[in-house]
RNA sequence: GGGGGCGUUGCUGAACUGGUAUAAGCGGAGGGCUUAAAACCCUUUGUCCCGACAGGGAAUUGCAGGUUCGAAUCCUGCCGCCCCCA
C-alpha cells in the first residue's frame, strides 16, 4: 500500500460515509461524527447508572457549575478530566454513577433581574439549557436522567427540612453578628464583593453592620473535622493543610484579668502560650469588646472610643491581621492586673485584636510575640523576655522554645513544662481553665437576597420564632417579584409571601425573608444525585448507601476550604440525623489546575479568551478534549497555546487517515497474534507497552498528558511499521499486528476523543460501542524482552552499550563490559576498582588512576 | 515572620522507589508530493569543542556546596516565582 494513493482513498472513503462540509476538507469530519455519536449515545441512554449490587460502583463527580450563561475552557478542563475518568472506569469493569447538575442559586441571576428586567428563574434556565447543550457537544457521559437544579423547589424543599431539624438540635441558631454592609445598595455584601473597602457595584463605603442573621453551628465539628483530614489519604496535602489551618486548632489557656479598682468587672483573655504570662506588660482589647463601654470613665474617653471604632469599622479583617502594616491603638485609662505577679498594667483596644477569635482580648507578652512587639514598641511599652534567647539570637520577639526566665515560679523549666504547670496554677486557684481554641468560626448562612432558598421560619405574634411545619415544606420562593437592587431583602417587599399563618397556633405570622447561603445546597448535591427524583425524602437511603460517598470528585482548588469543608460538616450532619452512614463525602479529591493564556488566567477585560463555541465548530470537541489533556498534568495550570491544539487535531486526523485507508486490510485481518518474526515481536511488544503504560498513568496519578503521548509514541511506530516491507513476515502476521494496534490505539485514546474512536471503531466492522468493550490488559507474554541494551559507564560516563539476554549472570555482563573496545581506551591506564551491575540497565566501572 | 510547592530545550512539558537527562507535542531547518500553495509524508533539530565526513569529546536540569559507584531526583545554604497561614 503506497503512501500516497492512501491519502486520496481516506478522502473517498470518508466522503463516501459521510457528507463533507466544505471548509473542513483536510480534516476528518468531526461535526458529522461528534453529532452522530452524541445522538446515538442519548438515544441508547449508554451512560445511565443503576444500582448493581453485583458490580463494583464507582461514583465520578466534578463539581457542578452555575449557569452563567456559557461555559469556558476552565469547564472543558474540569469536565474532560472527569470524563476520561469515567469511560475509563467503566471499561475497567465498573458500575460508574457519573452526574451532571446545576448550582442555580446566587447572585448574578439577581443582578441580571435588576439590570435587565429578566426574572431570575427564567435566565437561570435559559442558561441552564444553552450549557447543558454545550456540555452534549463536548460529549461528555453523563446519565442526563439524573440532572439536577439546585433553584427547583422539589430540591431545595430537602434542605429547608433538614434546617428545621438542625433547628431543634440547636445546630442552626439565629444571633446578631458584624457583615458588610452598602449603605447606598441597602444590601449585604459577601467578602468577595468588597473591593478595597468600597462596593463593587456603587463605590461607596462599604460599613460594619449588626444584623440579626442564622448560623449553622459547624463549630461543634471543628475536632471531627480536623481529624478527619489525617484519613483522608485521596485528598492534594495542600488542600488537606488548607483545611487544618483554616480550622486553626490550638491548645492554650483562659483566665481572667481582674480590672484594677473594679471589682465588679474582670477581662476574660485567651492564650495559647500561659508560659509567658510574667512577660505580660499590657493587655489589649477588641474595640468592639462589649465591656469598652462599661470600662470608659468619662465623655471626653466615651468619645475619643468611638472615634477610634469608627476608624476601625473602616479595616477588612485582613488589614487588620496583617503582620507588616502598622497597629493602632488606644489606650484606655483603666488598668488590669497580672494575676501571675499583681502587676497593674495598662489597658489598650487596638485594631490588631479581633473580636471574633478567642475572647476579643488578649494578654500582650512583647518578648514573644511579633505583634505583641511591634505594638509595644510604638508605644514606648516595656518588654520583658521570658524565654531565654539561643546564643547568637538576633531579632525582635522570640517565638521559639528555650528555658524559661523572668517568670517566677516557671523559672528554669522547658516552654512545654511552663505551659501545664501555669494551667495547672490557674485551674488550682480558680482563676482559669485548660482551653482549645479553633479559629473556624459558625457558618452564617444568612442572605438578604432574593434568588436563593427560604429559610423555613416564621415569626408568631403570640409564640415568637417558629419553624414551618413539614408538611407545609417547600416554603416556595415567590415568582414575579420586582427587584430594584435597593432596599434590602427583596422577599421582605412581597406580601403574599411574608404575611402567613402561624403552624402553631394560627395566628397571624411574618415569615423569614432571609435566604440561605448557595452553598447549602452545593453541600448535598451529591447525595441528591443518587435518587433525585425520590419524593418521599432527601434521597433515598438504598441509593445513598449503594453509591456513596463519591470515590472521585474533581473541581478547582477555589474551594479548597469553602465548599468542600461546608459539605464534609453537612454531611456529618446527616449523619448524625440518621440520614447517611458515610462519616465522609469524598474519598479522593482532584484539584485541577487553572487554564491560563498569555501568562495569565484567561479574562475579557486581557482580551484572551478562548471560546470552547468557535473550538468545537473549528477544530471539533475531541481535539479540544485531546488538548486541555495533554498540555499538562491535571493538577497544573494549564498554558492555552493555538498551535498546541492543532497539533491536537493534527493528531487525529493522523489516526483518521490510517484507519480508514486501511479499515478493509484491518477487518478482515484476526483480530490476535502470536507473532513468529523479530520485527513482528518487537512490534507487538510496542503496543502492550502502551497499554501498560497509558494503564498506570491514567489509573495512578491521573497523568493524562503522558499516557497521550504513549499514544502517539505507538501511532508514530503504526505509520513506520506500515511503511516498512518486513521481508520475511506473514501477510496474516502483518495484517493480524496492524489491528491489533490500530484497535489497540482506538481503545486507549477512546475516553479522551470519544467520537472520533467510537466512530472508527464502527468502521472497522464493531456493531457493540468502543466503551462497552473492556479496557485493554497488556499481555505479559508480548511484554517479555530476549534482549537488553545495558548502558556502560566509566566512573559515571556513559562510554559504550552492550546487548545482552536477559539474565545474563552478572560476571559474564562485567567480563563484556570490560572487554568492550570503547571501554578500554577509559580503563587502561587506570585500576579497576569495583564493577557495579544494575540488572538490565547500566554497568558502571569504577576506576582509580 | 511561619509552613508548603515550583525552577529541566526556543515554548508547553517527560524522566516509576537515585541508574542512558531532554519522551510527546509545538516551533525551527531540509527534502518529497504539487504547475503552485495548503494539507500530508519523510529526515533533522539543546549548547560548546575537535573533525571535510564518519565519528569523538566536554560542560549542562536557577546558583553554590555536600552525600553516593552514580543526583533533575536526597541533604545544606542562597536566588527567583507561586500558594496558604499569620
Amino acid at each position: 500500500m503506497g503512501r500516497a494513493p492512501a491519502c486520496g482513498h481516506a478522502r473517498l472513503f470518508a466522503a463516501s460515509l459521510l457528507k463533507f462540509s466544505p471548509m473542513s476538507s483536510d480534516r476528518y469530519p468531526f461535526r458529522e461524527i461528534e453529532v452522530k455519536w452524541q445522538r446515538i449515545w442519548d438515544e441508547r441512554k449508554q451512560f445511565r447508572a443503576v444500582e448493581d449490587p453485583g458490580r463494583p460502583k464507582f461514583y465520578c463527580l466534578e463539581m457542578f457549575p452555575y449557569p452563567s450563561g456559557r461555559i469556558h475552557m476552565g469547564h472543558v478542563r474540569n469536565y474532560a478530566i472527569g470524563d476520561v475518568l469515567a469511560r475509563f472506569k467503566r471499561m475497567r469493569g465498573f458500575n460508574v454513577l457519573h452526574p451532571m447538575g446545576w448550582d442555580a442559586f446566587g447572585l448574578p441571576a439577581e443582578n441580571a433581574a435588576i439590570e435587565h428586567g429578566v426574572q431570575p428563574a427564567i435566565w437561570t434556565h435559559e442558561n441552564i439549557d444553552y450549557m447543558r447543550a454545550q456540555f452534549k457537544q463536548l460529549g461528555i457521559s453523563y446519565d442526563w436522567e439524573r440532572e439536577l437544579a439546585t433553584c427547583d423547589p422539589s430540591y431545595y424543599k430537602w434542605e429547608q427540612l433538614v434546617f428545621i431539624k438542625m433547628l431543634e438540635r440547636g445546630l442552626a441558631y439565629r444571633r446578631r453578628s458584624t457583615v458588610n454592609w452598602c449603605p447606598s445598595c441597602q444590601t449585604v455584601l459577601a467578602n468577595e464583593q468588597v473591593e478595597n473597602g468600597r462596593c463593587w457595584r456603587c463605590d461607596s463605603e462599604v460599613t460594619p453592620r449588626e444584623i440579626d442573621g442564622w448560623f449553622f453551628k459547624i463549630t461543634a465539628y471543628a475536632e471531627e473535622l480536623l481529624e478527619w483530614c489525617d484519613r483522608l489519604p485521596g485528598w492534594p496535602e495542600r488542600v488537606i493543610t488548607m483545611q487544618r489551618n483554616w480550622i486553626g486548632r490550638s491548645e492554650g489557656a483562659e483566665f481572667d484579668l481582674p480590672v484594677a479598682g473594679r471589682p465588679d468587672l474582670k477581662i476574660r483573655v485567651f492564650t495559647t502560650r500561659p508560659d509567658t504570662a510574667f512577660g505580660m506588660t499590657y493587655a489589649v482589647l477588641a474595640p468592639e469588646h462589649p465591656l469598652v463601654d462599661s470600662l470608659v470613665t468619662d465623655e471626653a474617653e466615651r468619645r475619643a472610643v468611638a472615634e477610634f471604632r469608627a476608624e476601625v469599622a473602616r479595616e477588612s479583617e485582613i488589614e487588620r491581621l496583617a503582620a507588616d502594616r502598622p497597629k493602632h491603638g488606644r489606650r484606655l485609662r483603666a488598668k488590669v492586673v497580672n494575676p501571675f505577679n499583681v502587676a497593674e498594667i495598662p489597658l489598650f483596644i487596638a485594631d490588631y485584636v479581633l473580636m471574633g477569635y478567642g475572647t476579643g482580648a488578649i494578654m500582650a507578652v512583647p518578648g514573644e510575640d511579633q505583634r505583641d512587639w511591634d505594638f509595644a514598641r510604638q508605644h514606648s511599652l516595656p518588654i520583658i523576655e521570658t524565654v531565654k534567647r539561643p546564643a547568637g539570637w538576633v531579632g525582635e520577639a522570640y517565638g521559639g522554645d528555650g528555658i524559661k526566665i523572668n517568670s517566677g515560679f516557671l523559672d528554669g523549666l522547658t516552654v512545654a513544662e511552663a505551659k501545664r504547670k501555669a494551667i495547672d496554677w490557674l485551674v488550682v486557684r480558680g482563676l482559669g481553665v485548660a482551653k482549645v481554641n479553633y479559629r473556624l468560626r459558625d457558618w452564617g448562612i444568612s442572605r438578604q437576597r432574593y434568588w436563593g432558598a427560604p429559610i423555613p421560619v416564621l415569626y408568631c405574634e403570640k409564640d415568637g420564632m417558629v419553624p414551618e411545619d413539614e408538611k407545609n415544606l417547600p416554603v416556595v420562593l415567590p415568582q414575579d417579584v420586582q427587584l430594584s437592587g435597593k432596599g434590602g431583602s427583596p422577599l421582605a417587599e412581597v406580601a403574599s409571601f411574608v404575611n402567613a399563618t402561624c403552624p402553631r397556633c394560627g395566628g397571624k405570622a411574618r415569615r423569614e425573608t432571609d435566604t440561605m447561603d448557595t452553598f447549602v445546597e452545593s453541600s448535598w448535591y451529591f447525595l441528591r444525585y443518587c435518587s433525585p427524583r425520590f419524593d418521599r425524602g432527601m434521597f433515598e437511603r438504598s441509593a445513598a448507601e449503594y453509591w456513596m460517598p463519591v470515590d472521585q470528585y474533581i473541581g478547582g482548588i477555589e474551594h479548597a476550604v469553602l465548599h468542600l469543608l461546608y459539605a464534609r460538616f453537612y454531611t456529618k450532619v446527616l449523619r448524625d440525623l440518621g440520614m447517611v452512614k458515610v462519616d465522609e463525602p469524598f474519598t479522593a479529591l482532584l484539584s485541577q489546575g487553572m487554564v491560563i493564556k498569555d501568562g495569565a488566567k484567561m479574562s475579557k477585560s486581557k482580551g484572551n479568551v478562548v471560546d470552547p463555541d468557535d473550538l468545537i465548530r473549528t477544530l471539533g470537541a475531541d481535539t479540544a478534549r485531546l488538548f486541555s489533556l495533554f498540555a499538562a498534568p491535571p493538577e497544573k495550570d494549564l498554558d492555552w497555546n493555538d498551535h498546541g491544539v492543532e497539533g491536537a487535531s493534527r493528531f487525529l486526523n493522523r489516526v483518521w487517515r490510517f484507519v480508514v485507508a486501511h479499515a478493509d486490510a484491518l477487518k478482515s485481518a484476526p483480530a490476535t497474534s502470536a507473532p513468529s518474526t523479530e520485527p513482528g515481536k518487537t512490534f507487538r511488544r510496542q503496543i502492550h507497552e502502551t497499554i501498560a503504560k497509558a494503564t498506570q498513568d491514567i489509573e495512578r496519578d491521573f497523568h493524562f498528558n503522558t499516557a497521550i503521548s504513549a499514544v502517539m509514541e505507538l501511532v508514530n511506530a503504526l505509520y513506520a511499521f506500515e511503511a516498512t516491507s518486513h521481508d520475511g513476515m506473514p501477510a496474516a502476521e502483518r495484517a493480524a499486528l496492524m489491528r491489533e494496534a490500530v484497535e489497540t490505539t482506538l481503545l486507549l485514546l477512546g475516553p479522551f476523543c470519544p467520537h472520533v474512536t467510537e466512530e472508527l471503531w464502527a468502521q472497522l466492522g464493531h456493531r457493540e460501542s468502543l466503551f462497552m468493550r473492556p479496557w485493554p490488559e497488556a499481555d505479559p507474554v508480548a511484554l517479555v524482552k530476549k534482549e537488553v541494551t545495558l548502558v556502560v559507564q566509566v566512573d559515571g560516563k556513559v562510554r559504550s552499550r552492550l546487548q545482552v539476554d536477559v539474565g545474563t549472570p552478572e560476571e559474564r555482563i562485567q567480563r563484556l563490559a570490560l572487554a568492550d573496545d570503547r571501554v578500554q581506551p577509559w580503563v587502561r591506564e587506570r585500576s579497576v576498582e569495583r564493577v557495579v551491575v544494575v540488572a538490565n540497565r547500566l554497568v558502571n566501572i569504577v576506576t582509580r588512576a
